[in-house]
DNA sequence: TCGCCTCGTGTAAACGATTACATGACACTT
DNA sequence: AAGTGTCATGTAATCGTTTACACGAGGCGA
């Protein structure tokens, strides 16, 4: 592989002179330019960037933690956000999977000039430490509580309060809601969004029609197998997520009771899957992949400025999504 | 941040021994390494990425290039890769949406010790010149031809046989094809299994039964209206991908016909939403993060071995999964 | 003609790690 | 007591860049 000084011997000029004309920081003489480009191109030459990184601090890269590659939303965030970083030439560092947030920042570390993380299940603490890394971080769908970064989330109360506005609007009175995960802070934005409709609108107010769950399909099943045994029934299921939307279905089905005939359905993030099912579930929208956008566009803003900036919290609308599965007319 | 400097000074000795220390390379004075370890923890140390591969000239990093990012396929794929990676400390660098290979490639130059190379439209000449980056590449579903490099595919020619055979077992006699991307490794090699099990089981053969397509849904749709317009009709479409089996789907459902009753659908890929189509998907499945896996750990087997390793082409097997829009009684 | 500015370029010091080689202390053999 | 080997550690070169500083050449005003 050809280095610097490569080009430069080539070229007869000191590797100074290369990096100049590479770089154009510097007036260089036309001729030497040209030549230099010449040279560095017949070579096939490209700076090797740790080399480059570790005289200028900068990596070009961000890096991306996730709790988790799986499903749809996970990806599309991703997408969002590699989407945005390769326009500004940035490259995007990915860890998923990771059981713990310490190592895998710990694993980053200088080589990420910036973090986007996501980690639903955050404490605050987690962050006290690593915070000791001096690069921007932007948090994504995290509690904005007394932490000292940038966040960006979605309007799960919004959604939430829109949904059951909606369903209510179709005449339910006794809507049941299919909680998140326990320590999620979407899960529990969404269940305040819910409560707070229920309220407002008078809609029957019963601890019972909270069911626990946990944002996977089979925590829907069974959540949905759960409702079956109260001795009234809701006559409408608000699911947090859609994938708990999706088990509930396959879990009233299983009852052999019709949907939207005898329960409505709704779920919320509006995952591709959701328009194809039968019957098509109305979900609350939202841009996952405009959610990664923001966040690499806001880091990379972060990157530029100057490090005394002040924090921002942002937070993505939701639309409502109607479909055959809330026995709306509409869908 | 701390550096391996700081360390060595609070500790009162060289920066070597507080490498030796912390890489285990070399026997220590029990008393010194604690000791070393120690300060390391108080000042919260960890070796800069950068400097650590400009002299070992290894990243510990997988460069992963993608032609998008879009789609279930690509982001199991990624979990597949980034899962196995994790497990051997290796980090993933992420490439896709990008319009070109070349630049692609050069831009992760130096960053990473290794590639996997998922780019279905692959030219072979477009690995000529960047083939000079001396580093282990795995190419996945590509087409293994005068390439010089390790291949991992599914077993697409194996796959779409089983499916036609499948169909014809059901007493379908006429069955149509709606091809994948023109120039896709993967769609010609369907495509060929199809055919050849249309000649081995003497079934209804006939050009007007191949329809174009590109993996798209929208593609899919439109095929199927063009099967519509046949003077004959066929019993049985079996769509490249899962993608354009949904949307063929909704283009027989609008023209009145019912699935599977009028007309059986197959697809290919076995997407996770398949099962929840209505009628369910028959399919056939792919372990698509075991594809990555399979790639990640093969990358990371090379990084090891000796340069002069003999060429591997792996091809992973493909199950039919048998469900409602076929008609066959199982699903 | 002298001083001074500008321009193009070279020299060399960083950046933060790893590691071959050198060194000094000590123990053991003969 | 001299030679030898082992062990723990330090010294310094190295990786491939960028960039502050130095320097010589030429132009120009006084």
């Amino acid at each position: 592989m050809a280095t610097i000084k490569d080009v430069a011997r080539q070229a007869g000029v000191s590797v100074a002179t290369v990096s100049r004309v590479l770089n154009g920081s510097h007036r260089v003489r036309e001729a030497t330019r040209t030549r230099v480009r010449q040279i560095a191109r017949e070579l096939d030459y490209s700076p090797h960037g740790a080399a480059r990184s570790l005289i200028t601090s900068r990596t070009h890269t961000i890096g991306v933690l996730l709790p988790d590659l799986y499903g749809e939303f996970y990806s599309e965030v991703i997408r969002g956000i590699d989407q945005r970083a390769q326009r500004e030439g940035y490259h995007v560092l990915l860890a998923g999977e990771r059981p713990e947030l310490g190592p895998a920042l710990r694993a980053m570390r200088g080589r990420v000039d910036g973090l986007i993380i996501m980690w639903p299940e955050l404490d605050a603490q987690l962050l006290g430490g690593p915070l000791l890394a001096r690069v921007p971080v932007i948090l994504l769908n995290c509690p904005p509580t007394d932490l000292a970064h940038d966040t960006i989330g979605i309007a799960n109360y919004d959604g939430a309060y829109a949904m059951v506005r909606h369903l209510a609007s179709l005449g339910h009175r006794r809507i049941a809601l299919i909680r998140g995960a326990a320590h999620n802070f979407d899960a529990a934005e969404r269940l305040r969004g819910y409560r707070a409709a229920v309220r407002d609108l008078g809609l029957e107010s019963d601890p019972d029609l909270e069911v626990p769950g946990d944002f996977s399909e089979a925590a829907g099943y069974e959540a949905a197998r759960a409702l079956l045994e109260r001795a009234v029934r809701p006559t409408a299921v608000f699911a947090a997520n859609d994938c708990m939307a999706i088990g509930a279905l396959s879990a009233f089905r299983a009852a052999g009771l019709r949907v939207p005939d005898d329960v409505a359905i709704a779920g919320f993030d509006d995952i591709p899957m959701a328009r194809y099912m039968d019957p098509a579930l109305t979900s609350v929208h939202v841009d996952i992949s405009a959610l990664g956008e923001r966040a690499a566009a806001r880091l990379l803003e972060a990157l530029q400025a100057p490090p005394g900036r002040e924090l921002r919290r942002e937070t993505l609308p939701t639309t409502l999504v109607v479909r055959r599965s809330c026995g709306a007319r509409a869908g």
